[in-house]
DNA sequence: CTTGACCGGGG
DNA sequence: GTGTACGGTCAAG
């Protein structure tokens, strides 16, 4: 029989001594599971003698007692980087003695290399069948005796809009006892809790154990799709299984029956709910999409301001335990819960597209595409695209080939241009359309073009003893021109759609995701643990983008423009009748430029404002942009981080506005006045408090801490601190170092005016008005200002 | 300037 | 599970 379906998770199970893949899927006729059951694993051996190596192994091996058997080989001609090889394939039973069988294979004086012995068996099968998941498939299915249906045949279809059930919750614990557990589902908002509560929304249970089961139920009659949270790997799960073990309740909320598991990926666990998709939004905002935020913090509320526009009302953790033992507020309690499980389902709807559309691209289920990181990202299209083209894969490095990439050092990145410091009024600013990627295509840089023996045409590099073969292109610029034309199409076609449509949401998510991709390859080639790792092409990719901002740099100056900085791909340009002026330079820029590349006009500025270094120099990387609508851009200033006090961070962002208004006075008595409140101990203890986790038990710590020593202290006084917990700390009044002198926010009964000053407000402040003149005594009202003015007008 | 410890999200 | 994977910041050396 024929149906048309979605896989959205796979695994294998052995039966026997056979592997069985199970694919996941969901079709408009619900959920079921279909099998593969004649597959064989296999990993590839090198070696001047390929007959010769089939001998000796074809009996198999031992080891440890276990039998190691070789079930088939056979000989096949592959693209190793740029060589034409022949390669053994050896097949085996089942994919774990891959890598024993291997380990023996490797010893073999014939055998010169093993390869792709270490690739996870569902992605082995998923890549090798051209199945890519989350895309509608026809698939030609016949019956299996334990699971819904085998599969038989695999036909790709074409795109169509997604729609998928989606759960958002978010549990509340305190005392390490789930009391709430709230859902954010695409029908209703549902909130289960163990106190009364009435609210319309609220289910009350009668025991922790009632609401535990109360919630696997609710999964599983309403047969989520996707289910979701912020940070539930590493928190929300992991609280669950605790709980479930205590009352001997078995965690199976997916589709099989079968226990939740803990997958371990390095230094994370992701929970894996077989049949649906959990997808954390957590790990993906931080891997992929944190580099593009503005947010330094990526906490929930954080984040959901800077996505969704959302204002932030935190409740603090120790509010809530109040609340809880006293049972006080527990109506606005519950309200809060639901509030974090609403966030995050409007954070996935904005997410999962972009999450759903990197699995289509990638090949990746979504579980490990919303996981995993820009290198890992890279690594699985890679190996997919590999696969298409009979490529074989480099190895992954083991340890001490990464060391040895580790210890060759850094190359040089980006080129900065040192700002004069000071205050600038009507700035244009360009930059290169994906420079890197860019540059790679147009001068077709890739580890498989690099010194190529037998190359008619070169590109070489004066400053390099290589260089990147032209006669073909290579295997990382065509993946990228081909990202990058169909992301341009896709954005031709948006500019035609209306916004807001789910069409035009689909289409977004889609350009989104290629981006993300097609900036990715350049980060890759220089990581270290890549298997496509080439120093020489990523040294390359920046030196050449060296070049092209030096002469963007250049030929801005010859045009009569005043540079007042740039950075990388950047430049910021000042000129008198700047908008009329920039149009036609853009213009002779990108003709003298490669096809593939393009200057743009990112925007134009009120004002910007260049601070200096400690020196007395241009701070590189450290602006404010006031922007034509009056929005307020900061790049590189304390003002962001949760290490400064709430006094700092605000009396820094107050300072820097001031000085973009062109008023540095303003700006310098702002600080003054800040001070003269310190000294008055007119401050709120709250606009002082300054976070840090506690990671470990106080004593185990080696250096002394001011946080530690603050818990020390409330420990002594009967509190509750374990590690991991993230506590808020106050420096107070007395004798003896800063940390002795530490206390958490509620037993702080003073605090120190002189730390705050000379630690928190002089230092941000200084950074901005030292510009100006301003020295630390006159900011402090000590003594006079010199120089003042120098940037004024 | 280089090296090693620490930290993130969640309650 | 064809296992064992981060990257940035800051204080100390």
């Amino acid at each position: 029989m024929r149906k048309t379906a979605r896989v959205v998770d796979a695994d294998y199970r052995i039966d026997g001594d056979k592997p069985v893949v199970r694919l996941f899927c969901e079709s408009s006729e619900g959920s079921f599971v279909a099998v593969d059951r004649d597959i064989r694993p296999y990993f590839y051996a090198l070696g001047d003698d390929l007959e010769e190596i089939k001998k000796e192994i074809s009996g198999g091996f031992e080891e440890e007692d276990e039998e190691l058997p070789v079930i088939d080989t056979e000989i096949v001609e592959r693209t190793d980087l740029n060589q034409e090889i022949e390669a053994l394939k050896v097949y085996t039973t089942v994919p774990p003695k891959i890598p024993k069988l291997r380990r023996q294979v490797a010893q073999l004086k014939e055998v010169s290399d093993t390869r792709e012995f270490d690739i996870p068996f569902y992605k082995r099968y998923l890549i090798d069948n051209e199945i890519t998941p989350a895309r509608t498939l026809e698939l030609e299915l016949s019956d299996d005796e334990e699971y819904d249906y085998a599969l038989e045949k695999v036909r790709g279809l074409v795109e169509e809009e997604l729609e998928h059930s989606t759960a958002a919750f978010d549990l509340e614990v305190i005392d390490d006892e789930i009391i709430m557990a709230a859902f954010r589902t695409d029908t209703e908002e549902k909130l289960f809790t163990t106190a009364d509560i009435e609210l319309g929304f609220v289910e009350t249970l009668e025991s922790e154990e009632q609401l535990l089961k109360r919630f696997k139920e609710y999964i599983k009659d309403e047969d989520f799709e996707i289910i979701t949270g912020y940070n539930t790997d590493e928190y929300d799960f992991k609280r669950l299984r605790e709980r479930f073990e205590k009352y001997n309740l078995t965690l199976d909320i997916g589709r099989l029956d079968e226990r939740m598991k803990f997958d371990r990926r390095g230094r994370f666990s992701s929970a894996r709910v077989k049949g649906r998709m959990h997808l954390d939004l957590y790990p993906f905002i931080s891997h992929v999409m944190a580099p593009g935020l503005e947010s330094e913090t990526l906490d929930l509320d954080s984040v959901a301001e800077e996505l969704l526009g959302r204002k932030k009302d935190d409740v603090s953790f120790e509010q809530m335990k109040d609340w809880w033992r006293n049972q006080q507020n527990l109506e606005e309690f519950a309200k809060y819960a639901l509030k974090d499980a609403d966030l995050a389902y409007e954070l996935a709807e904005e997410i999962v597209p972009q999450i759903m559309e990197l699995s289509r691209i990638t090949g990746l289920i979504p579980f490990d595409a919303s996981r995993l990181t820009y290198g890992q990202l890279t690594e699985n299209y890679l190996l997919r695209e590999a696969f298409n083209r009979d490529m074989i894969s480099p190895n992954r490095p083991f340890r001490d080939e990464r060391q040895k990439r580790r210890r060759q050092g850094a190359y040089s990145g980006g080129f900065v241009y040192s700002p004069e410091p000071g205050l600038y009024d009507e700035i244009a600013l360009l930059d290169f359309k994906s420079l890197y990627p860019t540059v790679m295509v147009s001068h077709n840089i890739s580890p498989d073009t690099l010194d190529v023996e037998g190359c008619e045409e070169s590109f070489e590099l004066e400053e390099f003893d290589y260089e990147f073969c032209q006669d073909e292109q290579g295997f990382f610029p065509e993946l990228i021109e081909s990202l990058i034309e169909e992301r341009t199409e896709i954005k031709n076609k948006l500019e035609n759609i209306e916004n807001g449509g789910k069409k035009h949401k689909s289409l977004d998510s889609r350009q989104r995701a290629l981006k993300i991709l097609a900036n990715s390859f350049y980060g890759y080639l220089g990581y270290e643990g890549a298997r496509w790792y080439s120093r020489e092409a990523a040294e390359a990719t920046t030196y050449l983008g060296r070049e092209y901002i030096q002469d963007a740099v250049k030929h801005s100056e010859e045009e009569g423009f005043e540079v007042v900085y740039g950075d990388t791909d950047s430049v910021f340009l000042r000129k008198q009748d700047l908008k009329n002026e920039i149009e036609g330079f853009l213009e002779n820029v990108n003709a003298e430029l490669p096809s593939f590349m393009e200057l743009e006009l990112e925007g134009y500025f009120k004002r910007g404002f260049f601070t200096s270094t400690d020196s007395g120099e241009g701070a590189k990387k450290k602006y404010a942009l006031l922007g034509e609508d009056g929005s307020m851009k900061i790049t590189g200033f304390e003002q962001v981080r949760r290490d400064w006090s709430p006094i700092a961070k605000e009396t820094q962002e107050k300072v820097l506005r001031k000085v973009l208004e062109n008023e540095p006075e303003a700006a310098a008595e702002i600080v003054k006045e800040t001070i003269e409140e310190l000294n008055d101990g007119k401050v709120d203890v709250e606009k002082l408090k300054i976070y840090t986790t506690l990671t470990k038990e106080p004593e185990e710590y080696g250096s002394t801490a001011p946080h530690v020593e603050a818990v020390k202290k409330a420990r002594k006084r009967g509190e509750e601190i374990k590690p991991e917990t993230t506590v808020a700390y106050v420096i107070t009044r007395g004798g003896g170092t800063i940390s002795s002198r530490a206390e958490l926010v509620k037993y702080a009964d003073s605090y120190d005016a002189e730390y705050y000053i000379d630690n928190q407000i002089i230092p941000v402040s200084l950074r901005a008005l030292k510009v100006f003149g301003y020295t630390e005594d006159q900011l402090k009202g000590k003594g006079k200002q010199s120089g003042l003015g120098r940037f004024g007008g």
